[in-house]
DNA sequence: GTTTTTGCAAAATGTTTGCATTGTA
DNA sequence: TACAATGCAAACATTTTGCAAAAAC
């Protein structure tokens, strides 16, 4: 653990929600001007393969990265992007079904829900502080 | 529907799996050579917005496309990156938890598992075809 | 003293955009 | 005629790589 990652895992806990490797640069900078991204990418890697961090796919754009390592799902907002965390579904059934239909050994599973969040819900303005 | 969503529709169809765009662009290719790059990436949003196809991200890698868009979940193998479906397990219980643990109106939910599929599983030399 | 990490720029990858041209309703 | 889709190149965003210098073990 090197001070240029333990400077990206205190940006991620400073950031609220789950913030992309841009905004984790952005907040690192506040401490470490001058910090590469290429090192903050390198830091995020790092840490993801050691387990202390989860790297999240949710859609098409950046990677987001998340300091709950324990089993839990996602939901997220279609219309602002909003991602919130809620309490794992217990792996059941559901994963045995999934092993014996695919024949694959399966070591884990992550849930991903849409929807649309509060404000995006109130307001169809669009004025959900989100955005 | 023009000619070339069609034809993106077709090679999608002949593909096996979960291809991505870029494989979907090389078998474009063979039935109607110099269509753009541009067009395949235009054509597949086209479908995607008229849910005749579904656009899957499960890693950091390049989007898949799905010709089934029946609810259904997917078991991916973490060596080799097959991509396997699977009955979708019944939303019931998990969705509604999250949704009241989110505060969110959910409208849909896909599960991905991990693991390891047959081949990756038999021989740890790496043979595994799917690679 | 060897191995790992950093910092930087540049490359690789995946996807979108601007715009003139073509095709279609 | 109007509207949307194509084709092309170039832009854009995200992430990785190559390599020399610095730091860690």
């Amino acid at each position: 653990m090197t001070p240029q990652r333990q400077a990206v895992l205190d940006a991620l806990a400073e950031c609220s929600g789950h913030p992309t490797a841009a905004e984790i640069y952005a907040r690192v900078q506040q401490r470490r001007p001058g910090l590469a991204y290429a090192t903050v990418y390198n830091a995020l890697n790092a840490l993801v393969e050691r387990g202390l961090i989860l790297q999240l796919h949710v859609d098409d754009g950046a990677s987001r990265y998340d300091l709950r390592t324990d089993r839990h799902d996602h939901v997220l907002c279609v219309d602002c992007g909003a991602l919130v965390d809620v309490t794992a579904a217990r792996p059941g059934r559901a994963a045995q079904r999934a092993a014996v239909e695919s024949g694959f050994i399966i070591h884990g599973q992550h849930t991903q829900f849409y929807g649309r969040c509060l404000s995006c819900n109130d307001d169809r303005a669009g004025t959900c502080k989100n955005v």
